[in-house]
DNA sequence: CGGGTTCGTGTACTTAATACACAAAGTTGA
DNA sequence: TCAACTTTGTGTATTAAGTACACGAACCCG
């Protein structure tokens, strides 16, 4: 990368998501502004992982640029969930309050292109730097102020994230490289918000072939312990077959 | 409208398919570029239907403006399939060419936001304008010169309606508003690149109560006349059901 | 009224979905 | 050391959906 000049009308915003074994959760970052005279606090709300598009650079490498300075990591699962550029976009009293004292060239009008993106949380320490950045759990995002058309962006991540998920096998995205089937359960309840029965979920995983049974064992539980699995992408993408099942 | 001053670095494209009961069509725009004194032809191929966004309109009122040029309908189907940023879209010395002579004051990079739409074949008579339109089969395009990176930008929208049209029945689109079974039947089988064995897929197509049958019949056919269906939105709403389906 | 064409239907078999309960393997602590 | 605790891992019966396959019925035409 040889310059750093932004485009002032175009953003990325990233929808960070991942999985403590117990709930969905998504990543946030703390945007605070205070008076430089009083030190009254004049904005305290979150935003999502976004920024311009630099001049030379395309839409995905701008994701990963985001992603990799909040993580460290590269090599994130991301997927575009869409493009938007409503007018109304940043109407917020504060957002305008916001543009008006950071004056970094930013453009009026912002499109901005969406990123869901899926961590395997035990993999990652967040790197705060300058800004704060932390988890939430997804349940908790209706309760909270996000900036701009942050919280709408947010909603359609996570209905894109549903809607693939029932689709693709993404969801391992969420898991370290060896989990137990009960993790995988977990996560799939937690996508999508229903319960399943354990046998027929396992019977279920027993067709899906690139679901790779492993000889280790968890270790140092107080219950019988359960055996770990393995996620192949190479043996799904041999075997996956297409079919219309959008009926009823 | 009041404005219309254009963005320089975002435009909207539109693939737009259409089906004529025997095979799926895309809707081509012809780009012809004279040498002014010679008259020599420097360029002639074909584009998607796209255009630069106005500064006062959003992304989907870009792209149902540029449909209502090209057919003269409102409320055409359309479903945003990606964004696309790539440095190098414009990279072919005839789209460098194009750029020289039209200068309608474009930026050097683009951003396009790429729309699918779907067209009921039955309702549409083009509109020639200036410029040329016309429908050309899918299978023909490998074969074409089309402009910018418009014929990745039409598989990609090929690709985003293959994997649609197997989760959500938005293949209605490209129907008449009553339909027989056959014709729905070869509709898929266009849209899919597969062939349906008749009474399974009418067992399958019985599952779907949204697909209702009408008292009329075919008139006028040299044949049995087959029944007249209809795809009803509502019910598809009140009955549908989720599933994981990715498996195998 | 015979030939041509597409429509519309049924059955047998295989595969997947659902509903449901209990013994086995490990840890912990009395 | 064994009893209590916790989570794992498994099977069967029933219903629903997928697949493979062939022929008479309805209409037009000449």
């Amino acid at each position: 990368m040889i310059s750093h000049k932004i485009v002032p009308n175009i953003s990325v915003d990233c929808v960070v998501f991942g999985f403590d074994f117990e709930k969905l959760n998504v990543l946030l970052v703390e945007r605070e502004l205070k008076d430089e005279k009083s030190g009254k606090i004049l904005i305290s709300d979150h935003t999502l992982a976004g920024y311009h598009i630099f001049e030379d650079e395309d839409l995905d490498s701008a994701a990963s640029r985001i992603l990799k300075g909040l993580t460290g990591l590269d090599n994130i699962f991301l997927d575009q969930f869409g493009a938007y550029g409503q007018l109304d976009r940043v109407s917020a009293p504060r957002d305008k309050v916001w543009f008006e004292h950071i004056n970094k060239g930013f453009a009026d009008r912002v499109i901005t292109v969406g990123y869901l993106a899926l961590i395997d949380n035990t993999k990652v320490t967040l790197r705060l730097k300058d800004r704060n950045v932390s988890w939430f759990p997804v349940s908790m995002v209706s309760e909270m102020e996000l900036a701009f058309d942050h919280k709408f962006l947010f909603y359609e991540a996570l209905q894109a994230l549903q809607r693939k998920v029932k689709v693709e096998p993404i969801a391992f995205e969420l898991l370290p490289d060896y989990f137990t089937l009960s993790q995988l359960q977990k996560l799939y309840e937690a996508l999508l918000g229903t319960s399943f029965d354990k046998r027929n979920f396992r019977k279920k995983v027993a067709q899906m072939h690139y679901v790779i049974p492993l000889k280790k064992k968890q270790q140092g539980v107080a219950h019988k312990p359960a055996q770990y699995f393995l996620f192949s992408r190479e043996v799904y993408e041999k075997t996956r077959k297409g079919r219309i099942s959008f009926i009823i």
